[in-house]
DNA sequence: GCCAACGTTGGC
DNA sequence: GCCAACGTTGGC
């Protein structure tokens, strides 16, 4: 059982989109970065927890809990022409990028980033170092803890 | 829109 | 393998 930090635009897929899914359940595709995909694909488990992260947005910040609730699979999204996550290199045979469920458990308070910023439990969080970009982070029990408690 | 930081690409 | 150029992310 581990713990991840998931950004997401809300304009594309938002707390409320993961909530009002069948199931709560949404399929993650459109990864492209080799960091986060081997998160996915090598450390991901059902049933690891999931803060999920509103970003690229007028409020950035912790904006619900969800859980994984898939093992990996091949993202379908990079074998289409049409869309816009196609990558002209992967083959079905060979697939680059993966995809994996999650499922919204619930949605919280906006826990900005200026807030979780002056939390001493969330120093070492990876999404909060200087440049970090990824989509998805680990995140320790202890980070987890520390923001289940906010949000409480 | 700006810009810092990081990732990817491709020539050599 | 190096590294410059370019592309992307994402807060502000």
């Amino acid at each position: 059982m581990q713990y991840w930090l998931m950004k997401s635009e809300p304009d594309d897929v938002s707390i409320d989109d993961l909530m009002a899914a069948p199931q709560q359940t949404t399929a993650w595709y459109g990864v492209r970065n080799y960091q986060a995909r081997n998160f996915m694909r090598d450390r991901m488990q059902p049933g690891d927890g999931v803060l999920f992260y509103h970003s690229s947005c007028p409020e950035p910040g912790i904006a619900g809990l969800a859980r994984i609730v898939s093992g990996p699979y091949p993202d379908a999204s990079q074998f289409d022409p049409d869309n816009r996550y196609y990558d002209a290199k992967a083959v079905p045979e060979q697939p680059r990028w993966i995809s994996i469920d999650v499922q919204g458990t619930r949605k919280t308070r906006l826990l900005p980033l200026a807030e979780l910023r002056t939390i001493a439990a969330l120093d070492d969080m990876v999404v909060l170092q200087k440049g970090s970009r990824l989509s998805i982070t680990p995140v320790t029990p202890a980070q987890w803890q520390a923001v289940v408690a906010l949000l409480a």
